[in-house]
DNA sequence: CGACTATAATTGGTTGAACCATTGATTTCA
DNA sequence: TGAAATCAATGGTTCAACCAATTATAGTCG
């Protein structure tokens, strides 16, 4: 495999947020410690406050660090949400390397394991979070707000994964949204008649449990989305190009 | 939904990187271009060159640039590979957000799927090079090199997964893998005998283009490794927690 | 002429000191 | 007591250097 790694040239604040991460790795830093003043830092690692701002910036950008200004402000180690990640997947959409028939699939793939995964482990808070959810969705079908409409379409995904009761999915699914929002914004919003009644039966099988028919339903639901969207996408879609 | 944004109290610097982000995205910039050097750019945007700096650098984390040094260094556009993807959903393995029950669930759902899609879209030179990575580990096998096997065999799901012909299914593994790496070194190299013969089998499949039994064959052995490792994790698993 | 070498130019990396802007705590005073 | 003025702590920004790596270029020697 790799024969040889290249020499890492490593530089100050890369070795500064390294240390750090470490810390966090080992757990010798939890979420809402607060790190020294950067000052105080700089000292402590010798360095000027600038290189020492480049780390900590750095950590911030990875979704480690949360910076507050003021008196009682400081560099807070931020509960692990996923931002990060999240954005580092949007990037790859709008950079073009992620095109909207990957979204589709993607979505076809992680929503129907999703689905069936969201029926085992559903709480009886999840269902009604989710009921809440659907009802929202139809009260804006009928006021015909679409934007409404779509935001709250991507919450019940949201919502799903959370009840799917693990945080890999629950990110993925983030950032399939996110990169789906993109892509409406982009080729307009859509009205269809499938979708609704289609929660309302997801939600049936919900509520029963039944992992393999929510399975089909959403995959059904989502492939007949695919076509619609990649539809759309031959003529306005993709990370549009402005002049 | 969301009734108010945060006021965005931008920084120059979030400021400076949206800007370039927004030339991205609208392909303005594309991979290989170079943004002008620091000093310049600086007396563009009219900030000083540390508050540009934090900008590139937020832009270096996110996976989007590349800096080097030197008489024709500069700031270049990055081929977008998830780099930045990976590193985040790694974080949050480290951090302990995701655990290893979450990890080899996530690997079963997705390993699975990636199977399934390999099948129909492997071309010759895809089954060609994972004969090879068989073949290689089958070897370290034998020599008993369970590090070298390990790394083989991270390769063996990042290669099916290019296979399958989705970035989002490749960045999602290429992310498992490195968790799994890191899962695998904490609680030590395990040698086991139903891998390889796994993979033969898998082997078969692929020829045949049989997506179905790939699937199956992948999601039995993922999850005996799933037993396998969580049995692991009860001991010495999950994030290591040093004194 | 050609290959090697010293030099210069370019660019990111780092430093240190200073000042600004925001935030929260403290003090003051009606 | 309570509202307003003040102070202190902290991140954000600026400026002006200098360091270090890398490449282009000119020079030198065989």
């Amino acid at each position: 495999m790799r024969e040889f790694r290249p020499v890492a040239t490593r530089r100050a604040f890369e070795e500064i947020a390294s240390q750090i991460r470490g810390r966090l790795a080992r757990q010798a830093l939890r979420a809402g410690d607060r790190l020294p003043p950067e000052r105080e830092l700089a000292g402590q690692f010798h360095v000027s406050r600038n290189t020492l701002r480049e780390a900590l910036r750095s950590l911030e950008i990875a979704g480690l660090l949360e910076l507050r200004k003021g008196a009682t402000g400081g560099a807070f180690i931020k509960e692990g949400g996923g931002d990060a990640a999240v954005a580092g997947l949007a990037d790859l959409y709008h950079l073009g390397t992620i095109k909207p028939e990957h979204l589709t699939e993607a979505r076809i793939v992680i929503g129907t394991e999703v689905a069936r995964l969201a029926c085992a482990r559903r709480t009886k808070e999840d269902l009604a979070a989710l009921e809440a959810n659907v009802t929202a969705a139809e009260d804006a079908t009928r006021r015909g707000d679409v934007v409404q409409r779509a935001h709250v379409n991507y919450e019940f995904h949201r919502l799903l994964a959370r009840a799917a009761r693990n945080p890999v999915l629950t990110v993925i699914t983030d950032a399939l949204m996110e990169m789906t929002r993109h892509f409406v914004e982009s080729v307009g919003y859509m009205p269809n008649r499938y979708v609704m009644p289609s929660r309302r039966r997801l939600l049936q099988h919900l509520r029963a449990k039944d992992g393999e028919g929510a399975a089909l339903e959403m995959e059904s639901m989502l492939k007949r989305l695919q076509r619609f969207h990649l539809a759309r996408a031959g003529d306005a879609g993709k990370p549009r190009i402005r002049s």
